[in-house]
DNA sequence: AATATGACTTGCATTTTGCAAGTTACTTTT
DNA sequence: AAAAGTAACTTGCAAAATGCAAGTCATATT
């Protein structure tokens, strides 16, 4: 995406979306956030359709932007675990007004009025938020939605 | 971008990103949010270097989206004013919560400490600019980073 | 030993971007 | 009222990013 950065204003906005501006970042981020995510293929059936390619090349960047940190398992070889840096809990204030204003204005699959009920409580939900963070406490914090792998089926 | 738009999860975050998810759309509801931009001519020389075309593009979809709304200017038959609607000023918390996260984690051209004093004081920053919505007030809340046509000149 | 799994690469076609150069409809200047 | 701006776009292309399917490779599992 952007590889070549243009000289842009220091707006701290525009170097914000310099990183993660963009269809998928901030996706991988919100898994990581609030459904508890790790893994590679995890996000890959998270239900959005990310091809593997872009994917291995938002968690770099990612990765290069200081916002998460990948560590191997090591009771599995293979398995690596991804998780939020400081720098990427940071954003929850992001991700969750963002939630908010996607529930509130655009038709999405989620109850609106557990979303409104968040909005009243925002510091409370950031809190935890946090505090799950800090314990590497992985149980989702939203009642996930559909993911495409699922289809309708009760796997 | 997107619009070939793929079945994605309805997550209010996923749907909201498929709108402005990208490196311009924020950018350009950030001028008119805080930099009381208003034509098409100030978006394209607000520093970033968007592309015309793609600003064309951009503001096309964020109209679609009802995130902005486009007038002709009467007083001059060839400008366009553009203002955020309601949906569009909603977005004013994320884009506080960018402007702050991105103040705090990334090298700005912005004054940290400024930046710092507005997270103390979201709510009032955030009634400020509904504020200047509701008036039309074209006042810019920021003092101006340099644009790129400016240079260092003191114009 | 054979099969499976997780995390990626690779190759290639399709889309989206970026850039420069128009175009069109007004407005202002002379 | 003709000439010279100006604002808001279009258009044509080359370059970059994306999406897709298939393949690799190092563990694990059976």
């Amino acid at each position: 995406m952007a590889s070549k950065s243009h000289p842009r204003s220091g707006c701290p906005v525009s170097v914000s979306l310099e990183i993660f501006g963009d269809r998928w970042s901030l996706l991988i981020i919100r898994d990581l956030m609030v459904r508890g995510f790790r893994t590679f293929k995890q996000f890959q059936e998270s239900g959005e359709g990310i091809a593997t390619n872009i994917l291995a090349e938002r968690l770099e960047r990612l990765e290069a932007a200081g916002i998460i940190a990948a560590e191997a398992e090591k009771t599995d070889g293979r398995r690596i675990n991804y998780r939020l840096t400081k720098k990427g809990i940071d954003l929850a204030p992001v991700m969750l007004e963002l939630l908010i204003w996607g529930a509130k204005h655009e038709r999405t699959g989620v109850d609106c009025a557990g979303i409104a009920k968040m909005a009243r409580n925002r510091e409370r939900v950031l809190t935890e938020v946090r505090r799950r963070w800090g314990r590497r406490d992985t149980t989702p914090l939203l009642p996930q939605g559909r993911t495409r792998a699922e289809g309708r089926s009760t796997k």
